[in-house]
DNA sequence: TTTCAGTTGACTAAATTACTCGGGTTTACT
DNA sequence: AGTAAACCCGAGTAATTTAGTCAACTGAAA
């Protein structure tokens, strides 16, 4: 799990199109234009992120990308695997033998600490987010205080 | 919370000045042929520690560093802040307006996150991962599963 | 007074990240 | 058919960051 401000443009975009897919597919130019991003980058991310099977495609005039499911079932960590191939943080590649005398020093403190990553992302759903975004566009609502939400299982299973 | 080799060798380092400062300071000469980790660069490291408190340096012959507090009261997370400059993964730089109305729309996630990896880190003392690689050198003593310690009052507060 | 070992700061090389660019292809509309 | 909207894709590049080097210095011990 890498943390990159890729990951964190893809998750801001995908919150963008959650946002505004209620009729019809939504062009990376809005988003683009919305969010700041330029445009060819999030052509590359969409690439991505429509190859993990997050996002559909529609080509052509009034074309653009909708969600390819509900966004209670996308969670945070598959948006960021989606686009930031993984890296571990242990060092040694998962393989066991990265020191001399067995596994370095602290090969368990690093796969363990990446998988506490991992375990909170995959608790954080893109409708949180989306729920989370909302209120703060009408503050009439309290805030959300705990991002962590229940996500279904379909995302667990990734 | 940045997450870099830098910080991951600054860990390995002290762990080994810790098993081996039973009795007098430990060289970096002997850290860097042990972990293989460069000399210069342990210097660079090591002074980062110094002046962050947690370690001790003794110059001229038979000099080296002393751990300058008990490995049980120094966590992870004191050891990566002190070598690693801080970076904070909201992309706003703490700032809040980070997005033209109000704050960036992954502002809340990012800086979650953040709290929840230092929490974790904070969590896991030094004497911890030095036990364990006690255990790792005698493999009759039965496996550490969770790295998480309780960690003294002290390194909290930091 | 030599030698060991830490101290410092500037410098450089390598790697990664964050993009851009230029050309495609598909589809809707006229 | 022709045009334009939009996605599609891979190569290339600029900027930043990371990792590491180098050289000169300071203090302490033998």
């Amino acid at each position: 799990m890498k943390l990159t401000t890729k990951g964190r443009f893809a998750v801001t975009a995908m919150i963008d199109v959650a946002l505004f897919n209620h009729e019809g597919p939504v062009t990376l130019a809005e988003v683009s234009a919305r969010q700041k991003i330029s445009l060819s980058y999030l052509e590359q991310l969409f690439g991505k992120l429509r190859r993990a099977g997050l996002v559909e495609s529609v080509r052509g005039p009034g074309g653009g990308y909708n969600l390819a499911k509900p966004p209670g079932t996308m969670s945070v960590s598959d948006i960021i695997v989606a686009v930031d191939e993984p890296i571990d943080t242990t060092n040694c590649g998962g393989e066991k033998n990265c020191h001399e005398d067995g596994i370095c020093l602290t090969h368990h403190l690093w796969s363990s600490l990446n998988a506490h990553i991992f375990t909170y992302l995959q608790g954080v759903s893109l409708q949180s987010l989306v729920d989370d975004a909302k209120v703060r566009r009408n503050p009439s609502i309290h805030m959300v205080k705990d991002l962590r939400k229940a996500v279904a299982p379909a995302s667990l299973a990734a």
